[in-house]
Parts: structure tokens; sequence; C-alpha cells
DNA sequence: ACCTCGTCCTGGTTGC
DNA sequence: TGCAACCAGGACGAGG
């Protein structure tokens, strides 16, 4: 399940790979890889365009060519990129051979992921619709993720799985950022407090860059090009943590479903509901008991 | 307009 | 032991 970190972790190892070569040759192996177009298709379109730069947006890769066309390259959940072809492997998708010779290959257990060729004027419209601002960019401020929630009934996790409220955020980053900003994933998303607005704002931030610092988690398939693993599995605060104690408070991690999705948090730190006036002041008759 | 749920996919794990 | 059922989940479209 690559989300921002690992994709973003991909665009650096791949960028100096792929930035200034042509493609040779491209071969699709995958009939989904396209859908709904046919990948010879595609790849006989791709054969030739010379690579500008390799960027990213939100969880999607984008291949800008010097044509101005794009390929926009979502990994979805077991997406990934080699530099090397392993003989015989039986999740290659497709394989790019580039003019220096050397070829990148694209492989995809379970077939998610998608590749999409869009001509210049058509890649801004396709983000516009459907991706919220860049968490780690200058214009996702708390006002604007406020603005992104205002009104909304659906539970805070649900939102944040949402890629039109901040685009990039997947289920574990989404976990991760909840338990930091002390928020129960049940809480509704439009009922947040300023503060709290503010807390999540820090938190998908930090939960974010934390995991780009460790190169990405490693959970499965999920692998850099050069085959080496992230770490940042190992420095998860509640996501797959079931029974585990919470770093914060030592409570066991509990876990429930939320949006279809296995979601973890620690039921101490992250409350659904404030703390009972009662714990925090003398009841009324304690208070009429002590005159 | 918003929200929830089913769908797509395969491989690893669980349960009988 | 063998095999079926179940689970993982990002984006999208259908339906409420």
């Amino acid at each position: 399940m690559p989300e921002l970190p690992e994709v973003e972790t991909v665009r650096r190892r791949l960028a100096p790979v792929l930035e200034g070569r042509r493609l040779e040759r491209v071969e699709i192996s995958d009939g989904r890889l396209t859908r709904p177009l046919d990948p010879a298709v595609v790849a006989a379109e791709l054969s030739g365009e010379r690579v500008d730069r390799l960027e990213r947006r939100g969880k999607y890769l984008i291949v800008r060519f010097e044509s101005g066309r794009a390929l926009l390259v979502h990994l979805r959940m077991t997406g990934s990129f080699r530099q090397h072809a392993t003989e015989g492997d039986p999740h290659a998708r497709a394989v790019v051979r580039l003019d220096d010779g050397s070829d990148v290959v694209y492989r995809d257990v379970r077939r998610f992921g998608t590749w999409l060729l869009l001509e210049p004027d058509e890649l801004e419209p396709y983000f516009a619709s459907r991706l919220g601002e860049e968490p780690l960019g200058a214009a996702f401020t708390p006002a604007a993720l406020s603005a992104r929630l205002a009104k909304r009934k659906a539970p805070i996790k649900a939102a944040l799985l949402d890629q039109r409220t901040v685009a990039g955020v997947g289920n574990i980053y989404a976990d991760e950022a909840l338990w930091r900003a002390k928020l129960h994933p049940l809480r509704e998303a439009g009922g947040l407090r300023k503060p709290e607005v503010a807390a999540l704002h820090a938190a998908v931030i930090a939960a974010l860059e934390a995991g780009i610092e460790r190169q990405g988690a490693t959970l499965r398939d999920y692998r850099q090009p050069d085959g080496s693993s992230g770490s940042m599995q190992h420095e998860f605060k509640v996501y797959g943590r079931e029974g585990e104690p919470c770093d914060r408070c030592g409570t066991a991690i509990d876990k429930i479903r939320v949006a279809g999705r296995g979601t973890w948090y620690c039921p101490r730190c992250q409350r659904l509901y404030a703390a009972s006036s009662s714990s925090r002041r003398p009841s009324l008759s304690s208070r009429h008991s002590s005159v």
C-alpha cells in the first residue's frame, strides 16, 4: 500500500535513472494496466518519448516527457518498480528499455495499479477534480484543511482517506496522524474544533515526513526500485499494533473497522468523547457536603 | 451534495 | 493434511 512517503521514495530513487533518458521500447504484458486503452497502443505511444522530469502528486508518480505529455502511474496496493529485471518474474507487468541499454521493470502482484498517458492540457484538470492540497506544500495550511473538513459528517478517518481532503494520505498514515493528533478515528470530520484541526494538520505533516525520512514502510510487497526496504514499519505508533502498548500511555492499542478499513488507535489517548466533567471537578454532592 | 458500500485482484493466513 | 473461506485496501462508480 504505497502512500505518499513510499511513492516519494520511489520517485527519488527512479529520478536519476529516468530523467534525460529516451524510452527505446516499452512492453506491457498486463491487459489491465492501461485500461480501458489497449496496452499495445499505449506502449507504442510511449516508445520514443524522452523523460524530462519525474514528479509526484499525492500518490501519483508523474513521468513528464519533453513532448509535454505525462505518464501518470498509480501503484495502488502492490505496484513497484525495479531497476533490474529478474528472469521469469511472474509479476512483471511491463518492461521499459532505456536508451542507455538498461531496463526498468514494473511489477504488480495484484494488478490494481494503473498507467495513464495524458496530453499536456489533460494533467491539470485530472488532478483538480481528484486531489486536495499537497500536504508538504505551502498551500496545505490549517485553514485549508479546515475548509476541506467543514460540514462533513463522515468520520475523520474516512475524510482523511478521501484524496480530495489532502492528497497522499492512505490507511497507514491516516491512523498514524490521528494518533499524533490524539483524535479518535470516528470523530465527526466537520465537528473538530479549531485547535484539533491545527493539531491534525501538524500531525499529517509529521507522520508523512517521518515516513519519507525512513524511506517508507515495507509491508508485504512494497520495495524501493533497487530492491531495498524502507524502515518506517518499525516506527508505527498504532498501525498493525493491536494489543501492543501505546508509546505515550501504555494502553493496549485497539483495532476497529472504519470506512471498511482496518483502523488502529489508542483508546486512552484518542477519546471519542471528552472526559466527563465529574472527573475534573468535584461533583455537586461533594461540593455541598464539603461545607 | 454527501455518504456508504461493492468491485476489482492475488497471495498469504486461518479454520474446519 | 487439504482446501475453501477470509483478509489486506486505493480509487471509483452505484445507490441511498
